[in-house]
RNA sequence: GUGGCCGUAGCUCAGCUUGGUUAGAGCGCCUGGUUGUGGUCCAGGAGGUCGCGGGUUCAAAUCCCGUCGGUCACCCCA
């Protein structure tokens, strides 16, 4: 086989992939829960959404997009992450009200694939559009918490900051600059590129950690509206009991966040890539994209990470029933109680191929079935074996009783 | 884009330093341990161009060069 799946991508095959939906499907129904609706968006995108909506001065824009020409020469691009695209969707529908949406699904980004960041990787998320109030914030960043909590991650910290509005964020990059121009000899090349374009991301760059100590923060220069507005997000989020620390460098690195940023980071976690999800504020971005102007809150999780941050989830056994055909001449007869019993709802596997019993017992075992049902002598008398495998005792019963059996169980 | 480590059975690896008869282990898989019964145990079996190409040598999984691939980290992000 010389044809392999393309660099940084994966199968996600059986058994493994039940985890995978479990995560999407628990990720749905809190999405529910909190009244956000699915929202599907296409997974490619005219380039210029990410470029004027992620920002041109990102890493993401600069190197990790994934950009083609169709037939007709239109460049696009596989989407990076979603927030962009469900905002153009919200803008294209209207624009108008509140709308809470959730989404899933792949992201691709062009990097150097390692543990915990692959080229095709999936996230979950939510966007709370046309609501500039901050309890969204609180909303959205508590969603994600419990999100953590259901899928078994132990020991998550929501890291919390505010960024400012558009004038705050205007002097403080104003300060910032100036501040790092008096120090550039002492910066790594990147971050004295990025004086100019991003000086922000200088401050969450690892690698200027000494240098920018003691450097500005956004945190002094919010004005009186932002600092009141992050004043709510805390207190609201202590009052439903969403722990939380202020994380003052915490910046972020795409470029139409405002105000709110957040992330969570499992503590005691190896893996070099630490957050397993973040979000913030956007109000600027629905104009950039050409819209009115619409503020919203957005959360997107990464589930390769929180699957490898995960202590792990029980998802209980994955068949109800495995059915055994004891001999040949019941073939027939078992792969038509196998469809009655399907019909009905129940989740059922059979092994027609004339294998031993003892082979088929073993494949019961191995395909994680609750039960056995062995079809086999007592079936011209409407009967059937049927077996508790965890327990190990198994009984005869007439056929029409298998449904309140199962049930029983 | 930069750097470290690694490519031997489906998976995880040993063997390579001191080249030499049929290349090993564990797990997994298949079959069996008589009478229709699994998960434990026991026995047997299938399965390998030693990533690929070239070189050195009487002889290469083992030494040298190249190449492709994987992996981890930096940068940055989910």
């Amino acid at each position: 086989m010389d044809i392999r799946a393309p660099k940084g991508t994966d199968d996600i095959l059986p058994p493994e992939s039940h985890l995978w939906r479990h995560a999407v499907t628990t990720f749905d129904n809190l999405a529910q829960r909190y009244g956000y609706g699915l929202t599907l968006t296409p997974l490619f995108e005219q380039t210029e959404l990410f470029a004027r909506g992620v920002g041109e001065d990102t890493e993401v824009v600069e190197k990790q997009m994934y950009t083609f020409a169709d037939r007709k020469g239109r460049s696009l691009t596989l989407r990076p992450e979603a927030t962009a695209s469900v905002v153009r969707a919200y803008l294209s529908g209207g624009g108008d009200g509140v709308f809470k949406g959730s989404y899933s699904g792949p992201m691709f980004r062009y990097e150097r694939p390692q543990k915990g960041r692959r080229r095709q990787f999936y996230q979950v998320g939510v966007e709370y559009i046309g609501e500039a109030g901050p309890f969204a914030d609180v909303e959205v960043i508590e969603l994600g918490y419990r999100y953590l909590q259901e899928m078994g991650v132990p020991d998550v910290a929501v890291q919390l900051n505010s960024i400012g509005d558009v004038a705050d964020r205007q002097t403080f990059r104003t300060v910032l600059q100036e501040w790092l121009r008096e120090r550039q000899e002492l910066l790594s090349p990147d971050a004295r590129r990025r004086i100019e374009g991003n000086p922000m991301r200088v401050l969450d760059s690892k690698a200027d950690t000494e240098v920018t100590a003691d450097a500005p923060t956004p945190a002094e220069f919010l004005g009186s509206d932002s600092a009141a507005h992050f004043a709510v997000v805390r207190s609201g989020l202590e009052r439903i009991g969403i722990p939380y620390v202020i994380e003052p460098r915490l910046v972020r690195g795409l470029d139409y966040y405002n105000r709110t940023v957040f992330e969570y980071v499992p503590r005691q976690y190896g893996a070099a890539q630490s957050a397993v999800g973040g979000g913030g504020r956007y109000d600027g971005l629905a104009e950039v994209l050409g819209g009115r102007p619409t503020p919203g809150v957005g959360l997107a999780m990464g589930l390769d990470r929180i699957l490898l941050a995960s202590d792990g989830v029980d998802l209980g056994p994955l068949l109800d029933a495995f059915i055994v055909v004891a001999e040949p001449g019941n073939t027939s007869d078992a792969v038509g109680l196998a469809s009655r019993l399907r019909l009905e709802g129940w989740r059922i596997d059979i092994d027609p191929g004339g294998r031993s019993v003892k082979a088929q017992f073993r494949k019961a075992d191995k395909k994680d079935a609750r039960a056995a049902i062995v079809v086999g002598t007592e079936w011209v008398d409407n009967e059937v074996v049927v077996r508790d495998l965890a327990r190990g005792v198994q009984e005869v019963i007439p056929v029409e009783e298998i449904g309140q059996w199962l049930t029983n169980r």
